[in-house]
Formats: C-alpha cells, structure tokens, sequence
DNA sequence: AATAAAATTGCAAATTTGTCGCAATTTAAG
DNA sequence: CTTAAATTGCGACAAATTTGCAATTTTATT
C-alpha cells in the first residue's frame, strides 16, 4: 500500500519506480532514521553509491523523504506522508533516534510564534537532545 | 567580558586560551551562525584549517558553542551562554538566518511534551524553515 | 626571566563524503 | 518487439573532514 503511494508520487512528477528506488525505499521503511553512511553501506552488491545519493535528493525533492539534522550529520526519513508528522529525540551517547509523543497544541505554538514575523514557513524540524533511559542508566 | 567567560570556561576543564582559539571566537562574535566554510576561509592566513576544525568541537565540548542544523549542512553560532536561548528561521532560498522572537511558553510546552517520556534532555533546537521577508518579494 | 613539561598548532597526507560525465542498461510508449 | 527516453553503474573528481607527527606555544616551576 505504500508502494503506491510511492510509485504515484514519482509517476506525477514523470518519474518511475525502479528497482533501485524500490530498494532504497525499503531501506528506510519502519526504520529509524538512517544516516547517509548507512543507506550507502546496505546498498552495497546492490546499487551504487551515487544512485543512493541520486534517489535520495530525488526523493527529497518530491517530498518522499525528508532530511532530519542530527548532531553533526542528517539522517533520511520517509516523510510525513508515510510516518505521520512528528518530532524526535536523539540520544547523543548511542546515537538512537526515538519519536517525540505528538502534540498538536505545540504545534500551533510554533505557528503562532512564526506567525509574529514575516517569514513564510514551508515547515519546521524540532531536535531534543540528551540522553534515552538505556544510557541514563548506564550512567556516562 | 565575554573574553572572561570564554576564558574560565576553557580554564575550568583545563584548556587555555590560545590565540587560534581567541581568534575562532571573535569570528563568531556578533555574527549570524557561520558555515565551516566561511569560518575557515576567514581563517585563511591566521590559522590552519585543521585548528578551525579541532577548535570548533573543542568548542562545542565544553558547551561555547552550537552547532546548527541548518538544510544539509550545519552553522556554528555562540551557545545560549552568549546569545541567550533562542531559535532560528532559515530561509531556504538565500541562505540567511533569523532569529524567531521568544517565547517563554513554548520553551514550556517543548519541555512538557519531552517531561512524558523517559528521555532526559540537555537541550532542543527548533529550525523553521521557509522564505525571509525579502525572498517571498522576489517571488520564486 | 629562564627552563622544562605539557598542550597546542601547522603541515601534509589520508579518509570520507558527495558530485559528475558518459557509456551501458533498463523502462516506457507505440 | 522496437525505439526513444530515463536511469544506472562506473570511474574519476572535488570538497569536506580527520589524523599523525614534528615544530611551536603556553603553563608551571624555579
């Protein structure tokens, strides 16, 4: 089901769902977000390097993926549109990502604070940094 | 008087005051968060590039600075302990940063939203991004 | 102020990350 | 099934970042 919904945004925009696609698409399927690193290491005997950065920037560019800034990199993830929009939290000792519980009322504060301005927001990224409850314990 | 904090900081965990160090500093005094590009370019002549590399984590370690997430890439600026907290807009088109107005309440709410979880946060940055001002005249 | 030890830096090389052109392959259209 | 267009793999390249180590600077001590 949400090979169609893949396949219908590359086709509105004159693209079609190759193999390569397909794979890098399942690789970011019901995973965390995946750093660039990653993507291009499990793609090898597959696909190319610089197909997986081509899909990538495609993806972005057709709203299939979105690029979440993560500590000194950016990982992938599939976008709202698959996940649901949300929030993470990073956990700067083991490097996890783990979703931030919604909160529509946060959400319209962040609107409403931009809303002061004359900046016209396409979207927002919120990043909480710290520790997750397995690291905490490990007491670092 | 942000030489004397930016010296007891370093102080506190054992690390001096160099000139390199001073001179990263001041490139980032005053300034909207700057590329590692701009910072090192800016360094050409004064410093190596491998000091505006190992100065900026150094830097970050200890807390004198953040690093934003910013498009695909990250921006450096001074941490709150300079700036006082705030957040930025990045405008997608020419690049440039603006700081959004604060607002005690969603610091709040951001803060209510992680207190659910079992997550300990040592800090959050929320970008907006989208077109400034001037860039939505030029009509893209 | 002189000196020795420790910390820091510059330099050059290595690695990693991301991009590009083009020929070979795959996909889409008829 | 054939052809045109789109996509990919491959290699080379360019940029960004890291690293080892010798030279220099800083700090602590006399």
């Amino acid at each position: 089901m949400h090979y169609e919904t893949l396949k219908s945004l590359l086709k509105k925009e004159g693209y079609s769902l190759t193999k390569p696609r397909k794979l890098v698409f399942d690789l970011l399927l019901n995973q965390e977000p995946q750093s660039m690193q990653v993507l291009t290491q499990r793609a090898i005997g597959k696909i190319d390097r610089a197909t997986v950065y081509r899909t990538v920037e495609l993806f972005e560019r057709l709203g299939i993926v979105r690029r979440l800034n993560v500590g000194w990199k950016y990982k992938i993830e599939l976008s709202d549109i698959f996940t649901g929009h949300h929030h993470h939290m990073y956990c700067t000792n083991c490097g996890r990502m783990f979703d931030l519980p919604d909160s529509p009322m946060l959400e319209t504060m962040i609107d409403s604070v931009v809303a002061k301005t004359e900046f016209s927001p396409r979207g927002h990224q919120l990043e909480i940094y710290g520790l997750c409850a397995s690291c905490q314990r490990l007491a670092i």
